[in-house]
DNA sequence: TCAACACTTTAGAATCATTCTAAACTGATA
DNA sequence: TATCAGTTTAGAATGATTCTAAAGTGTTGA
């Protein structure tokens, strides 16, 4: 609890009683995938009632700040993902299926950069299913 | 003309009016990264008014059978390739900048594919930016 | 050629994830 | 403990996409 406070202070997020309460669920040492949606029913069953709005706008501190990772999955909802290692997925659209990769995948063959940008990351989705 | 609509008829699509201009803009030879929106848009100019809906039912039927990909980029809209070949793609979001990359792209120590699945695709996104 | 019908198109409504607004609330600080 | 900037929230707004159901149009068989 006292950590959870430092642990959110020390990412310059002020520690309200919904910040600690969804960040005590994120970060307990598992990794996870949520939605907005999926966190609000899983604190909800914790008899945690956080607005949705407040879970939009966690989510985003949070992953501003560098504790979770953003996943582009789908088009129809945004995922995040408590392990910010350098990773990648499996993923079945149909079953709402999602999978860590963490063994080291190295992507080969990569063409020059476009003049003037950089690479921000490097994302591997292998889908499943179809 | 004539080949558009054979083109159609051979991929199970009636040709009609709407089919035939929106096969006519996206299969011309070059290939193209389109939103429902864009292609709207571009359709527009050319002084072809479609319905969106249309629009969307042309994209999905065209992606159903396999004459377009579909890019997962970012979670607020969908994106069509008419470059059906295995191919990865740079990407900024900030600009909506989008480029094929065709290079032979390998990806190397993928673990084991989950019990009973089986691979759809790969898709590697290059993130530029940030 | 044309009637008949299944397939398409369309406007507009509906949906759904997400963001916005602006008012009430609450940590932090002096 | 008063003050105030930072937060939370309900509810409205947004925007991409899908749905509905009515009107339109290729296709086919005679």
């Amino acid at each position: 609890m006292n950590d959870i406070k430092q642990f959110l202070r020390s990412n310059a997020l002020r520690p309200t009683k919904q910040r600690i309460v969804i960040a005590g669920y994120l970060f307990d040492g598992t990794d996870k995938h949520v939605t907005a949606e999926s966190l609000s029913t899983e604190l909800a069953k914790r008899k945690h009632i956080i607005s949705l709005a407040t879970i939009y706008n966690t989510l985003h501190d949070f992953y501003e700040n560098g504790l979770l990772k953003k996943l582009t999955l789908s088009a129809d909802r945004v995922y995040f993902d408590t392990n910010t290692n350098d990773h990648h997925h499996f993923y079945s659209e149909k079953e709402q299926f999602l999978i860590d990769i963490n063994k080291n995948i190295k992507v080969n063959g990569l063409p020059k950069t476009p003049k003037n940008k950089k690479i921000n990351k490097i994302e591997v989705i292998v889908h499943l299913d179809k």
